[in-house]
RNA sequence: GCCCACAUAGCUCAGUAGGUAGAGCGCAUCCUUGGUAAGGAUGAGGUCAGCAGUUCAAUUCUGCUUGUGGGCUCCA
């Protein structure tokens, strides 16, 4: 082999290519004229490579990377953030461009500029972006010691820019020039501006730099790009259509809840058909409590603030706390349930025999968060947690752990859901000593490293009180909700100075564990109906048969049938109303009931109902007795799986 | 709390370049008794979020407040 020539694997091929040849190069001359045309970038190894840099010494296989995987997407995106930023320098020339990233659906980039940035400054943005794609710029990379790219962003007055340079740790960085637009960029990025296809513009937002709220509030541009037009348009379809099931909007047209934003903002008024759907699902979890070990108890709403002090809560949380005065005593909303429970627990002695104690509360907690923070059901100011405090000897810690986790992955197992596990470490504000949080924080992490969970760490998102596993749930739009949390907690025992009588006679101190597993009931009602779009499974549905009579004369029968479903325990409406049968189905279809029970002449001879389903289908006449059989058969489908059941009242 | 947008009938939304408002759905009454996604007629419903300001006149323009939506921050 002659020196100046190495072997490279060129999309599956293996070629001799001589040293100093641009990736692009490579592929240009080993794809179809099709095919390279929608390469953006070159992959070798885990490396990315922009098509214009020579093929490293070493590199054995050298893979074309498109818009089609995540990661050429993920730089088309990029890219996509430089092209609007160099539009709006274009458009407007005094602007300070801050970060860009690529992100889950999209990208945005950040601006400094003397007004914010609207919706109506779109179009003519897009237009720019458009020209300098037609423009085909090329991206061209240089590396620059850190001094001179200090200078070369100050001398443009770029001073977020330079902030940035000074936080790398290398000696090096690498500018991108688009044209006359520079940024800092790590890289790699498509070839040239021509190979964006498909972009739109999303919407503005404020933006802190650097995510501090006592820092500069940027204005902020999110966008998306995809490999083509047909990909972006079906993309906003989605959008479009995942906003059909926002549980906002399905919660006024389900009658479920709503919110009286003049008197109450942040709060929920459930109506009965949601106040239905609420009940089943407590009285599902107390059960599920119950066969666990749990003993449910209940502390009061309002609390003396003195108690408060004693918690810590006083001192960290008082900005999100309702303090109300009575008798000249000033008095606190719990915004938590784990100081009743301190306080239930520690008025009797334990023996070791009787831990863990494990004590639960659907308790309803307010915490006043910030105005612009609340969103229908997901962000509330009163809630109900489906609390736990788990009172135990720091040897039984590990086990409790894992039992919980066990807990969450049978009940959002049960609901379909998808969810990722966390460990969040501990913050800035806190109390407690270095080598309890060490203690409680490592055996969360065993506890994950138990079940196999992949481990993931949030550094520095812990409660103040102690460590936590955290449990993030999606919603319709792909926002994550966090739902389960499981928090360690030394400080709490400490400060209620709880004990239990050991093996020894003596008296030692007890290891708490704070968990809700779907967090709040609110909240995991909201990600139920996005997640079900309204159609609950049978078990749930707040109705789940409604009767409609084809004309006055099937009346009677028609009440006399919806009296006996009802006594068999199912959740019955009837629609009696002087209207057309198609009328009242197509109501009763929106509604979203699981069955659709028709009654005309023949039902009222046969003693039966004509069943129609949910999708549509009928499945003909039935008993009324068949029909219970088969609603409880129904119910019951989802349990199958699992140690739970569901006991058809 | 911060940035942007928004607030009209129970709901979804038109509208007024400043002269106190409309539709569809829903609701009520009547006609219609019709077999699986909308039969017809009539009618009731609005201090145009609240408070100021400009104006002969404000739902419309301006400011503030409250709330909502999308984000940031925060969080179950």
């Amino acid at each position: 082999m002659e020196i100046n020539v190495q072997k490279v694997i060129i999309a599956g091929e293996e070629k001799e290519i001589a040293r100093g040849t641009s990736c692009g190069d490579a592929f240009k001359a080993a794809l179809s004229g099709k095919r390279f045309k929608s390469v953006l970038a070159a992959r070798c190894g885990d490396a990315l490579l922009d098509l214009s840099a020579s093929i490293p010494l070493g590199c054995d296989e050298l893979v074309p990377v498109d818009a089609e995987s995540s990661e050429g997407l993920g730089l088309l995106r990029h890219s996509a953030a430089h092209i609007m930023a160099a539009a709006v320098r274009r458009l407007f020339p005094d602007v300070l461009v801050t970060i860009g990233p690529a992100i889950e659906n999209g990208f945005y980039y950040d601006f400094d500029y003397k007004r914010a940035f609207t919706p109506d400054d779109f179009a003519a943005i897009e237009a720019e972006m458009n020209k300098i794609m037609t423009e085909n710029i090329p991206f061209a990379r240089r590396e620059l010691g850190k001094k001179e790219a200090i200078e070369l962003f100050r001398g443009m007055g770029e001073h977020y820019k330079v902030e940035l340079v000074e936080a790398v740790a290398d000696s090096h960085v690498s500018i991108y020039s688009l044209g006359g637009f520079i940024d800092l960029c790590r890289g790699p990025h498509i070839a040239s501006s021509g190979q964006l296809k498909a972009f739109k513009l999303l919407s503005v937002a404020g933006a802190y730099w650097r995510g501090d709220e006592n820092n500069q509030m940027l204005s902020r541009i999110y966008a998306t790009a995809f490999g083509s037009e047909a990909e972006l348009k079906a993309y906003l379809n989605r959008l479009e259509e995942a906003k059909k099931r926002d549980h906002r909007k399905l919660g006024k047209e389900l009658s479920l809840f709503d919110f009286h934003e003049d008197v109450a903002p942040g709060m929920v008024f459930w109506h009965p058909k949601g106040m239905m759907l609420r009940t089943i699902l407590e009285d599902f979890l107390k059960r599920e409590h119950f066969k666990r070990g749990y003993q449910f108890v209940q502390g009061p709403q309002i609390l003396r603030q003195e108690v408060w002090m004693k918690s810590g809560h006083y001192d960290n949380y008082r900005e999100n706390m309702y303090f109300t005065e009575i008798e000249k005593e000033t008095h606190a909303v719990k915004p938590m349930n784990c100081v009743g429970h301190m306080l239930i627990y520690g008025s009797t002695l334990h023996s070791y025999r009787e831990l863990p104690v494990r004590m639960a509360e659907l308790g309803v907690v307010h915490r006043h968060e910030m105005s612009g923070a609340l969103h229908g059901l997901m962000r509330v100011r009163q809630f109900t947690q489906d609390d736990a405090h788990i009172i135990c000897a720091p040897e039984q810690l590990e086990n409790e752990i894992l039992d919980i986790i066990k807990l969450i992955s049978d009940l959002f197992g049960l609901f379909g859901f998808e969810y990722t596990l966390s460990v969040s470490t501990r913050p800035a504000k806190s109390i407690g000593s270095d080598e309890a949080w060490e203690l409680a924080t490592n055996a969360l992490i065993e506890a994950m490293k138990r079940i196999g969970a992949p481990l993931k760490i949030n550094e520095g998102d812990g409660a103040f009180y102690g460590p936590k596993i955290d449990c993030l749930v999606t919603d319709s739009i792909g926002r994550k909700w966090q739902c389960s949390t499981v928090q360690v907690d030394f400080t709490l025992p400490e400060r209620f100075d709880l004990v239990y009588v050991g093996s020894d006679g003596e008296r030692h101190r007890p290891v708490m564990v704070h968990r809700a597993i779907l967090g709040s009931l609110e909240r995991f009602i909201g990600i139920l109906i996005e997640h079900t779009a309204g159609k609950f499974p049978t078990w749930l549905a707040p109705v789940q048969a409604k009767i409609l009579n084809v004309t006055d004369a099937q009346a009677g029968f028609t009440e006399e049938a919806a009296k006996l479903l009802t006594g068999a325990g199912i959740r019955v409406e009837t629609d009696l109303r002087n209207e057309k049968l198609g009328y009242k189905v197509r109501q009763a279809q929106m509604e979203k009931v699981p069955y659709i029970l028709v009654v005309g002449d023949k039902e009222v001879e046969a003693k039966g109902v004509n069943v129609r389903l949910n999708n549509g289908d009928n499945i003909g006449l039935k008993t009324l007795e068949e029909f219970i059989e088969l609603i409880k058969t129904d119910c019951d489908e989802p349990f199958k799986r699992g140690g739970m059941s569901y006991s058809f009242s």
